[in-house]
DNA sequence: CTAGGTGCAAACAATTTGCTGCTCA
DNA sequence: TGAGCAGCAAATTGTTTGCACCTAG
């Protein structure tokens, strides 16, 4: 039932292994295992995912994850995000896909994606509105999940 | 021709005293100073602001800065900005004005404030469709200003 | 082979906290 | 006067880097 996951996944790895080549990088264990376990459980901190990949292939370090999170992050494989509990959070990022942003519960913590085009076109406006030539944007909902309510 | 923004800040410093007294904490030269500071010149984070009231004080310290700047938030006075910098940045909320967001240039950092009622509007919709109760949010818009183009 | 990668530990940077003397209420 | 501050420096926490050994290509 998640084959179509698991397709995603390697369509994705398959950009990241064409990507480090071309940058005379290379591929290791470490660096696939650390892109797949992200891959499988978006939203993670560098903590939570080191421990994750820590249970498959004892021996990585956390500077390893460090190194390939930023290699994902030059290659714009990934997206990070800070909220508010002072940690970076990554989440793959694949490429033709639509932005999405995220809706954060302030008392357990779930996050959920969403995507609006209509916020998004006003967007566009506000920032001519300034001037501005609009490149990124990030934007955060925080409230409380149904189950905390 | 600040005078407004002078009264702007007697009434927040006015707050800022009766939520300490309240709290049962003290007012002192230094947290007024810190106050006043950031009161005039938003965005700043705590490095900048420290500076910034050293020029005033000599003598205030760094953890004092920090500390005073929790009790504001604490209090609901100022507001806290994650950008990509990896500092945070405070700037004074005055309780009945409406939220604002950012738009961040990303080349010489120039930050513009906006409010768009439409997208708030949108915002509550989105949550409410998730099941979300929305209490907070965040948004921030990335590009470069009119004269980094 | 050998440029580049890994793990470890040390280095950094932002923020927090323990402590001793000081001060507002 | 006394509970609560201030300043300093040491401790934490998140992230980066130097180095000696290891490995993908």
């Amino acid at each position: 039932m998640n084959a179509g996951r698991l397709a995603g996944f390697d369509g994705w790895r398959d950009l990241f292994i064409d990507r480090i080549s071309r940058d005379n990088q290379r591929m290791t264990p470490q660096r696939l295992q650390i892109a797949e376990t992200l891959y499988h459980h978006g939203h993670l901190n560098v903590d939570e995912l080191h421990r994750r990949v820590r249970d498959i292939d004892q021996t990585v370090g956390y500077a390893t994850v460090y190194r390939t999170l930023k290699l994902l992050e030059r290659y714009g494989l990934v997206e990070v995000s800070h909220f508010a509990d002072g940690t970076a959070r990554y989440e793959v990022h694949v490429g033709g896909e639509d932005h999405h942003d995220h809706m954060i519960c302030t008392r357990c913590g779930k996050i959920v994606e969403f995507e609006n085009e209509a916020i998004e076109a006003l967007q566009v406006e506000i920032a001519q509105a300034h001037g501005y030539k609009l490149t990124n944007h990030r934007m955060d909902l925080f409230g409380l999940c149904p189950s905390c309510q």
